[in-house]
Order: structure tokens, then sequence, then C-alpha cells
DNA sequence: AGGTGCACCTGATGGC
DNA sequence: TGCCATCAGGTGCACC
């Protein structure tokens, strides 16, 4: 499910009210990708501090106790409840405060809630240490992006995803960007010219800030931590969208495969 | 070092 | 209705 827009919404959407809350109990589910790594007893008690994102890991400080690093995988999502009701077959993980319970659901359990003493201490300083810039850093640029995808031989879609160079654009994003930078997703990422360099670094902050706008994209099942779900779907203009008429051209839209993840564009729109 | 494919897991959908 | 194959918003890791 969540890409950064979907993930920083979700963030949005509880931080204040989470902010300065006292933990007074954590229930585990079944297991996610990994060990929480900590005792939940000894992070009773901590005040959560200011809600962070960094790609699409969430980091939710924990005041004197280190903090917990969260990620939605494929199919998660958080919801910040009043009430505690009962947790369902998907609900893996609880954190009860004071102000509220803070839970996940994810499905596929490919998602992950894993302590550290800190930021840069492990095991969250290496999960996070291979990441590339932020999409809205004004280092991102089409120098950076260009030098960075200098002598890389995957194609431009897979370098886009990979998230060493730019984080943030997941199978979604990605394909959009393309389309909006009218670039063909095979194109060998080193082979990307300065100002098409330009053009794309600029198209995937249009994208993701429309994303993020439109409260981010429901396929199924997004929702932020109220229940409210995204608009990004209505908008999109390659994702899914196969055999469908390109809407600026009319050209139906490919699908193609590249590193096991489906890709979507038009073959008269984007060029390589 | 960069590229490729696999693994993790559940549910929805479509064809026969 | 049942069964099987395919697909899905992510990403760390082993291996070449």
């Amino acid at each position: 499910m969540p890409e950064l827009p979907e993930v920083e919404v979700t963030r949005r959407s509880f931080a204040d009210a989470i902010q300065g809350a006292r933990v007074t109990g954590l229930r585990l589910g079944k297991p996610l990708r990994w060990p929480i790594g900590v005792d939940p007893e000894t992070l009773l008690g901590s005040r959560v501090g200011s809600t962070q994102r960094r790609g699409k890991y969430l980091w939710l400080p924990l005041e004197n106790r280190g903090g917990l690093l969260m990620h939605l995988g494929m199919s998660g999502s958080l919801a910040f409840l009043e009430a505690t009701p009962a947790p369902g077959a998907h609900d893996h993980f609880d954190l009860h405060t004071d102000r509220g319970l803070l839970r996940l659901t994810d499905p596929r359990r490919f998602g992950a809630v894993v302590w550290a003493a800190a930021l840069d201490a492990e095991p969250v300083a290496t999960l996070l240490g291979g990441l590339g810039l932020e999409p809205f850093d004004e280092r991102f640029d089409g120098l950076h992006l260009h030098a960075a995808l200098s002598g890389r031989r995957v194609s431009i879609k897979q370098a886009l995803l990979a998230g060493d160079i730019v984080v943030g654009a997941g199978n979604i994003y990605a394909c959009e960007a393309l389309f909006m930078a009218g670039i063909d997703p095979r194109l060998p990422a080193g082979k990307l010219s300065r100002p098409r360099a330009d053009k794309l670094a600029a198209a995937v902050r249009t994208v993701l800030g429309q994303a993020l706008e439109a409260g981010g994209t429901t396929l199924r099942d997004f929702r932020d931590a109220h229940g409210v779900a995204g608009s990004f779907q209505m908008q999109a203009q390659v994702y899914g969208r196969e055999g469908l008429p390109c809407l600026r051209c009319a050209t139906p839209i490919r699908r193609i495969v590249q590193g096991q993840r489906s890709t979507f564009f038009c073959p008269s729109c984007q060029k390589r």
C-alpha cells in the first residue's frame, strides 16, 4: 500500500494527537518482518515525542527510552483510536497510551515495528543508512539525480524504485513520474540526459506533492490514522490503466514487467 | 559495486 | 461451489 505520500499522510494524521502521550501498554500480535527487539515492559510510562518520517519509515521517539521504527510494508496501515476495540485477525501491534491507541493493521505482515536506542543506533541506523535523499530536500535536483544515475545500467524505473538515490516513489509514483517527464521506463538509467534528469527530478517532486495533497492513493485499503481514504487514484495517468487510452494521446497504455514488478507507461508519450 | 532474483504472507480476482 | 494460477502499494538479502 504505502509509498511516501501515504506514509506522510498517516504521520500527519496522528503525530500531533499522540505527541506527549504516556505509554500504558503494548500488545504484539503475529510476527511482523522483524522482532521488535525490546522487552515491551521497559517502554511503559515513557512519553511519545514528535513522530518523524524518513523515506517510508516512521520514527516514534519515546522520551529517554529510544524509539520505535515503523514500516507499513505492502498492506499496513495505522489507526489512532479513542476507544480500544478488541484486536482483529490482522492487528499485529498495539501501542496503548493515555490519549488513545495506535494500532498497526497489516494482513501480509511485511511491515515492521523495531525498537532502537536512537535513530543512529542499530538496527535502525543500518535500515536508514542506505536511503537516498528525501524528494523535497533542496539537494535533490537534476544535477544530483544525473550524477547518481551515471554508469548505472538498470532501467530508470528500477533505479527510481531502488530508493538509494531518492526515496519515496514506489511502484505507482515511479510510473506516474516517468509519464509526467515523458521518459520510457526501460531507458538505461545512465543514459538519461542532464536536461531530462532535471525534468524527472521535478516530476518526482510534483507527483509526490500532488499525491500528498490528495491524501494519498487508496487502491483497496489505505486509510490515514482516522480512517480517511486518499483520492490520488482518480488522477493516475498510467498506473493500473493497461489497455486504456492514454489521457494525453489516446494510445493504449502498456504494462510490462521490470524486476518482477508491473510498469505502466504510454509507448507514445514516453521516449527512450 | 552493481545487477538479479528470491523471500516474506495473505487476500482478491478470474478462468475453468 | 471449488480449485488453481496470478496479482498486489516494499525491501532486505544471498548470490553472480
